[in-house]
DNA sequence: AATGAATGAGGTTTCATTCAT
DNA sequence: CATGAATGAAACCTCATTCAT
């Protein structure tokens, strides 16, 4: 009401406020990641590009590899609720759109795949069973809800055979990638029809899915897309 | 005592000697790997473990990371040697021999995953460009060679289809084991049916792979084996 | 819902209340020196253990060794207490009265020694010049009043010899626990009689302070008493 | 035997040349330590110092503690050393030389006390079990063959009583200097005469294991040596 | 060629104290 | 007065790589 009704906070005093601070963090791990997708900075870095002091971030996240473990599960997170957002309507649900969704928050998110990566390796060793345990909890939640969905849209796929088609999707998803990484300098020119990298992932991960799910689910119902014939 | 007949050999002049010693640091390695499949081992290490000082094994690889790749690729060469022994056969290869070699190269060491995670991501930031182009390009041509007597064996698949089914083979295979392999540490009870985790990689692996076999080359001719019916 | 008749003091402004809160945060420090004698409790938990704020621990106490210092001072209170009550009674006092008092204020208290030990380590060089001497000054005048009681109680003793008795006395009992302390950890079988730490420290207490009164005393009084043949 | 025959060895190579520099860098700790006794330095501080680089010091000692630990039993050696040469004479041997040596090797020398002290703290906390052990082994030895020296000087000390009085003399050397050590600040004036603290603890010293000798003893041999009537 | 001592950048975490609310 | 979020200086230790011997 007075001139100083929005003031930048120095102090996150309510709930609120530190759950924004929380992501605020995570939001500079994000930028920071997308800046050099290749290295992990380190805690300094992710305090100073929150414009916060080191310790300070340890108020929020007990160690650094939790913290990178809450920005992977946002990701994850988002990704889930487009996904889930898609399989509530009504309306039939084509592969091609789930493979946007895809594409949207794991494939074009510079950050996703590299932060998945790392977070699959450090996890059992540097973290804590018990929050990795809750981790994956939360993760199995999510993929049996989606699971759920998915065997509603597509009923060729046998009940029960939700979660293993995204299990192995993801697994196809991950594993390309890190076949593609390798590519992420650029390469000097000829190299680039070498059949292990020289591939551009977006589309060789769309024929991989592609034929995994007509595999699973016998004869895709959208067949006949514009990708149907790229192969 | 006489004159010295038997000689340790202290000094590696021969090319023989250097690939030898070269290789005895490989197995090095490879021992400690296969002991504590969850850590790379450090320099001091592997010298130790291969009876050398820590300097000479930087006479005979420029770096650790260029190790570790060269022990990924005689993993990878001993099994593209076994696939390629298989496929340059006359009789008919069915699926179920090809996840066989799968599983006994690379399921069923231990260490060859773990590596090929770590080597995947390390490559194009640590190790320079010329090495990982010259890896990728031998890559390359094991796999061209691997398609052809794929695309031989089983008709179905469309001409160049051999490439792109390797490659998403291997990319589940990748993908997979890095999901299952978060389950490294024992799960209290109540958490194995979690989706994420709760799955025995060998297993979900071969339903993996034979999806996208089907899905790829259409019906497989070993469609009657005994884990036809298993998903 | 009716008037607040009972109502949580949480600020404290009157100067009773606040002696009251910094005897409560003392109590505190003291019952978590107690639960684990070996580590110094740090600000937070000496502020979550009395129910207060960090901040609030820093408006009755300037700094965190002033804090211990305090809680020290009233530690060696209480001995000077007791041992007064003892010296101002009128029959005579033997020795072993007064190593009962020693032993009960002192030995038996887990955390005088700890805390002792701690304070003089950091007097000098944590706390303020005029900190330090004030509180040397009320330890000097509890020292005399001692002394005076006790060169009336054991003619002996030449004027003046009190209070260095008193010193050597002190300086036995903590040079004595400094050595027995290192024996916190079990030690494995056999090195029990390791002279340096194979001892009782209550026992080797007894036995050292009894020889330092009889060197500088004389005979002691109670020479017949229990303990006398025991070295 | 040509110009070059003193040289800085960059490298230690030889068994001798590594205890040299082990000594080296004990002896950067001890000049440390000497030139701020009431602080303890950190590794860096001890590499420069030393002229080494801070991962060299870890070349040579484990941990910090086990640094300091070392350079404690080195002054504990040479007291030792001093006092068995005392004791193997022939000669009668004096309470007053065995002060002497005390005198030398403990009081004057303004590291020996302090670091005692930090070294009965960590020990059993932050020094492995076995090196503690270890340690305490060595000062057992040390202490037992003191000892036997001491009980052929002293006839009147009871079989089985140099142990208990040399332990017994070292808590009183060590717990009169933490009493006094809190002067190492200058005092003002007037506040020299706190009992306290107002002492000179090489005087107040050499009257407390005075008597704690001749209590333990009997009358001293030397009883009328020039510091008899002192206090 | 072989050695292994030396290097030193690099990263994590703790916690006494301050100060905005 | 009371709070507790924020600070940031310490401090330790590892290990890939270099280079004197």
């Amino acid at each position: 009401m007075g001139p100083l009704n929005v003031v930048i906070k120095q102090r996150a005093l309510l709930a609120e406020d530190k759950q924004e601070r929380h992501n605020a963090i995570l939001d500079a791990a994000e930028r920071l990641l997308r800046r050099s997708p290749e290295r992990v900075a380190n805690v300094s870095e992710v305090a100073d590009e929150a414009g916060l002091a080191k310790g300070t971030v340890y108020l929020y996240f007990p160690s650094k590899e939790e913290l990178l473990l809450a920005l992977h599960e946002r990701h994850v997170a988002e990704f889930f609720a487009a996904l889930g957002a898609l399989l509530a309507r009504n309306e039939p649900v084509s592969f091609d759109a789930i493979l946007a969704i895809t594409g949207a928050h794991m494939v074009d998110q510079p950050t996703f795949l590299p932060l998945a990566t790392r977070c699959f390796g450090i996890m059992g060793t540097q973290v804590p069973l018990d929050t990795a345990v809750a981790f994956k909890g939360r993760m199995a939640q999510r993929m049996r809800e989606a699971a759920a969905g998915l065997e509603r849209h597509f009923p060729e796929l046998p009940p029960g055979g939700g979660v293993p088609l995204l299990r192995h999707s993801y697994a196809l998803i991950l594993g390309l990638w890190q076949m593609s990484s390798t590519q992420v300098v650029e390469l000097p020119e000829g190299v680039d029809e070498c059949p292990m990298v020289g591939f551009h992932y977006a589309d060789e991960l769309a024929r991989g899915l592609r034929a995994l799910w007509r595999g699973t689910v016998g004869t895709l119902p959208d067949a006949a897309s514009s990708m149907a014939g790229n192969r």
